[in-house]
DNA sequence: AAGACGGGGAA
DNA sequence: TTCCCAGTCTT
């Protein structure tokens, strides 16, 4: 007579998870198919904060565009900030680009098959770093992004908001414990699946869900309110001027914006705090009539953390101050050549609004 | 421990 | 509108 473990176990959390991601779960992602260590530390930090849906079409053209880690490493940086144009958290971008150049210098070209050789790594913290090993090599690590706090949090029945240290700990400490002893990386594809598509935020699919049987918040009936989320608080506002100058040739005045803060290194409009100060700038790089400036539709932007108001005042003819050349911080720039640069999402649209295809 | 860092989609 | 999401880095 077999004992348990000979007819499967089967009956453990990671059994039951991978039988239903064997029915249920997503195979045809395209960094699944080769699930090389590049493609899959991509789609890695692609997915930090950022959904499925929108991630995918990202992906397929930046690999298109760099093929590898040497492809990566010896692209400018420009490049890859234009390819993550429209994504967010642009550091991310900076980071896997410094990461490449660094693997190419430090680890022979390639993603090093080493988790705190990994975490060393700009950009890859511990979650990713156990992300990629487990689905590019099967090695053994947890993970521990949204999806897995919220199912832990309510298989296990674990109250307060989990971006707690402590409870994080706890949870990183559960995650470990529940590994299989193999299929790590469809386990690791799994858990993701399991939290976005059926153990969602809202409304979860308890009725079909292949651990109902254990899952300590749906026994409590307090589904609903676990994972306690995050306490709220007010966001601060900011607003500013931002101006579209724009040349008789078609040509549009970009400026880079700093190395730190928002949209870090991206290419913007000229932007200032207020009218003095954007007089004043306006004095000292074009030739023209600052008060003929056309104030546009404002802009509303919201982040994390503070909400953002711009103001557009758009010139339809000036000239560039003679002493001011292009530079590597500032650029007159023709229409063809936006898709080029890295440009924060709300400019690009405002500049394809007032700069229509076709025009000069 | 808390704040910084983007953008899109869902409720 | 508000909240959330395949986190990480800095202070």
């Amino acid at each position: 007579m077999p004992g348990n473990d000979a007819i499967g176990a089967d009956d453990t959390f990671a059994a039951r998870l991978l039988a239903w991601f064997d029915r249920c779960g997503r195979h045809d992602l395209p960094w699944q198919h080769p699930r090389t260590p590049y493609r899959v530390w991509l789609s890695e930090i692609m997915l930090q904060q950022t959904q499925v849906r929108v991630v995918v079409p990202y992906f397929e053209r930046f690999v298109a565009a760099l093929q590898d880690v040497g492809a990566l490493a010896r692209a400018p940086l420009d490049e890859v900030l234009a390819l993550w144009s429209g994504l967010g958290y642009y550091a991310r971008a900076r980071n896997l680009h410094a990461a490449a150049r660094r693997c190419v210098e430090q680890h022979g070209g390639q993603l090093p098959r080493d988790l705190d050789a990994l975490v060393a790594l700009p950009g890859i913290g511990r979650s990713t770093a156990g992300a990629i090993l487990a689905q590019a090599w099967g090695d053994r690590f947890p993970i521990m992004d949204g999806n897995v706090k919220r199912v832990l949090a309510r298989w296990h029945g674990i109250g307060g908001w989990p971006g707690t240290p402590a409870i994080e700990k706890r949870l990183w400490t559960i995650a470990a414990a529940q590994l299989p002893d193999r299929r790590m990386a469809d386990y690791t594809q799994a858990q993701m699946d399991f939290g976005a598509t059926l153990c969602t935020r809202y409304d979860p699919a308890c009725i079909v869900c292949p651990v109902h049987d254990g899952c300590v918040a749906l026994r409590e009936g307090r589904v609903a309110e676990l994972p306690t989320p995050k306490p709220g608080k007010p966001l601060p506002e900011r607003s500013a001027l931002v101006l579209l100058a724009r040349r008789g040739d078609g040509r549009v005045l970009l400026q880079r914006r700093p190395p730190t803060g928002v949209w870090a290194s991206l290419w913007s409009l000229p932007e200032a705090p207020g009218h003095e100060l954007a007089r004043d700038w306006f004095a000292r790089h074009l030739v023209g009539d600052y008060d003929a400036g056309e104030p546009l539709v404002p802009i509303a932007h919201g982040f994390t953390h503070y909400r953002l108001q711009l103001q557009p005042l758009q010139w339809r003819e000036v000239a560039p101050h003679a002493r001011v050349a292009d530079n590597d911080d500032l650029r007159w720039v023709a229409r063809a050549e936006l898709a080029t640069l890295g440009i924060p999402a709300p400019i690009r649209k405002l500049l394809d609004t007032m700069l229509p295809e076709g025009s000069p």
